[in-house]
DNA sequence: GCTTGCGCCTGAATGC
DNA sequence: TGCATTCAGGCGCAAG
């Protein structure tokens, strides 16, 4: 699923295939896409046609387009999302959501699966759309303040994975780079924010920027002219995990099993001897 | 104010 | 074979 190198790959692709171009036109085929729209689908259709777009900008997984009035388009992939530049005889993508025809006579469509993703319009959002003024930076981000970070983690009383999903805190970590940047961590994901260290929060950042620069660097060579990567099921950092999905397969660096826990209704993919689990007094 | 858990969704995989 | 259930997880929201 797409987390933050996925959607900086988009949002590449909407630079050279959508930027410079003036919508022409807006088609919603599934309503549901536009729910975080709350004037309604009709609203959306109005305020986005005949808007021109000059760049695409992102925070965390959010992505927008800017438009030349200053407002902007705000998308969201969620879990399946995916954008795709096609010629409009091309076949209707499955799970086709909106269509934005451009004047370059392509078509910018929004597919998604399990729609939980959407787009809206934000007036004058083109700098940071209202909507997502609580989203935190990302730490690929220049501006990313690991000393903030550091100060507003270790005062938390929650655990450490937790603290990584939570996009007020840092955003752009989803679950599959939480684990992995927790297993070159050797941090176990219960582990209390109060008790890590400033070094264990240090070395926990560099792990999440670099496991996230290494996707983003493989995702940057699969990128086709027609086709705005992101492949909302595969994904070609897959062969690089170290500790997610694997289950049962060998630790990279103890040879013991990688287990994996139930966790906030989903998944932790862990290894008990490089991440032992924290002692009581450590939760 | 902070923390936690639920519901939204679809379709592949699994169980019976 | 066919139907029912489980599972995947980012995010907003409400409850504690």
């Amino acid at each position: 699923m797409p987390e933050l190198p996925e959607v900086e790959v988009v949002r590449l692709g909407l630079v050279d295939h959508a930027v410079g171009r003036t919508v022409t036109a807006v088609t919603v085929h599934d309503v549901r896409s536009l729910r975080r729209h709350v004037a309604g689908p009709a609203d959306f259709v109005a305020r986005v046609t005949g808007v021109e777009i000059v760049g695409a900008a992102r925070r965390g997984k959010y992505l927008w387009l800017q438009t030349a009035d200053g407002d902007a388009v705000l998308c969201h992939l969620g879990m399946s999302g995916q954008f795709l530049i096609s010629h409009p005889d091309a076949p209707t993508a499955r799970h086709q959501r909106v269509t934005l025809d451009l004047s370059d006579g392509m078509q910018l469509r929004f597919a998604d699966q399990r729609i939980f993703g959407g787009m809206s319009f934000s007036e004058s959002g083109a700098e940071l759309p209202p909507q997502i003024a609580h989203i935190a930076r990302d730490p690929l981000d220049p501006q990313f303040d690991a000393l903030e970070f550091d100060r507003r983690i270790r005062r938390r009383r929650t655990g450490v994975k937790r603290a990584l999903l939570d996009q007020t805190l840092i955003s752009g970590v989803g679950n599959i780079y939480a684990d992995e940047a927790l297993w070159r961590s050797k941090l176990h994901y219960a582990r209390n924010t109060r008790h890590l260290t400033r070094r264990e929060v240090s070395t926990l950042v560099g792990h999440v920027v670099d496991v996230m620069g290494q996707a983003l660097a493989q995702g940057g060579t699969s990128f086709d002219a027609l086709y705005v990567n992101v492949n909302g099921n595969s994904g070609y950092f897959d062969r690089s995990l170290q500790a997610y999905g694997r289950e049962g397969r060998p630790c990279d660096r103890c040879g013991g099993p990688i287990r994996r826990d139930a966790f906030m209704n989903r998944s932790s993919f862990w290894c008990p001897v490089c991440q032992p689990r924290p002692r009581a007094s450590k939760f």
